[in-house]
DNA sequence: TAGTTATCATACCAATATAGTCAACTACTA
DNA sequence: TAGTAGTTGACTATATTGGTATGATAACTA
């Protein structure tokens, strides 16, 4: 697993709507303002966020976004995983993103990624976004 | 940490070596037909690899590449840092290559990230070559 | 000492990913 | 119906990834 900007970002933008959960909508300008992070991209990611189904989006005045589930239901997985795909170090040792790589032969070498996988995945799938806001 | 074709090529090449310790000097061309690697590209990589002093060389007839060091001496974090950076997810929870990004201001969200990147470096710190040949 | 073997060093390349920006459009609601 | 705000797609610059190609240099051997 490598964290981009995309997730960074993503996680800051959530962490936002998770404190402002039960006020409505924060428009893209106002979380961006407030994160310090570039409007238009983080636009993008927003989308991305809510084509996953984790925000809900209403256009017009007073719109924006927010969480489309609680808080505590929401994983820093699934974000990750939407943004940057898999948390494992390399796809041959992935669940969701199977690809085969040359490490594949050596199972000695394969029992410690997946070693690694399972630690990573398993923390970021119980760490929710009411853990880290 | 994300395993990139370079470190995957590298452990490969490394696990051989680590087979034929003992056994004077491996070329490159019989690395790369054994392991099924591109040897020009894996050229590159031992270079890397030299560099960092974990392979010594030898030019000329019966020249090739051989461990620097015993296979139980090497770890696998030192070759992964070598060839692919940080084993941390991201870059400000990095010891060796740190450096500032927008996660950084959430403290809670930091932890997580660090915990993992104890887990992943004690791992590899504690697993050598011999481990995995 | 000439020829062979192999590393060493650069330069080059195509494809993809990263980190964005910009312009135009659609929908909502006050 | 005017203005707010999300939606969509195209576009850009730069870096990284995963290699190839060419040649020089060093060492061993006949």
């Amino acid at each position: 697993m490598k964290l981009t900007r995309r997730s960074e970002y993503a996680l800051l933008a959530l962490i936002h709507l998770a404190r402002a959960e039960g006020k409505g909508y924060v428009n893209v300008a106002a979380m961006a303002e407030a994160q310090g992070l570039p409007g238009k991209f983080l636009e993008q990611l927003l989308m991305a966020l809510k084509r996953g189904g984790l925000v809900k989006s209403q256009k017009g005045p007073h719109g924006g976004y927010r969480l489309s589930r609680p808080a505590g239901k929401i994983s820093l997985a699934e974000i990750i995983r939407l943004l940057d795909g898999a948390l494992a170090p390399t796809e041959s040792v992935s669940t969701y993103f199977y690809e085969s790589t040359p490490v594949e032969r050596e199972k000695r070498l394969l029992r410690i990624f997946k070693e690694i996988r399972d630690f990573v995945s398993t923390k970021l799938e119980k760490t929710t976004l009411a853990d880290v806001s």
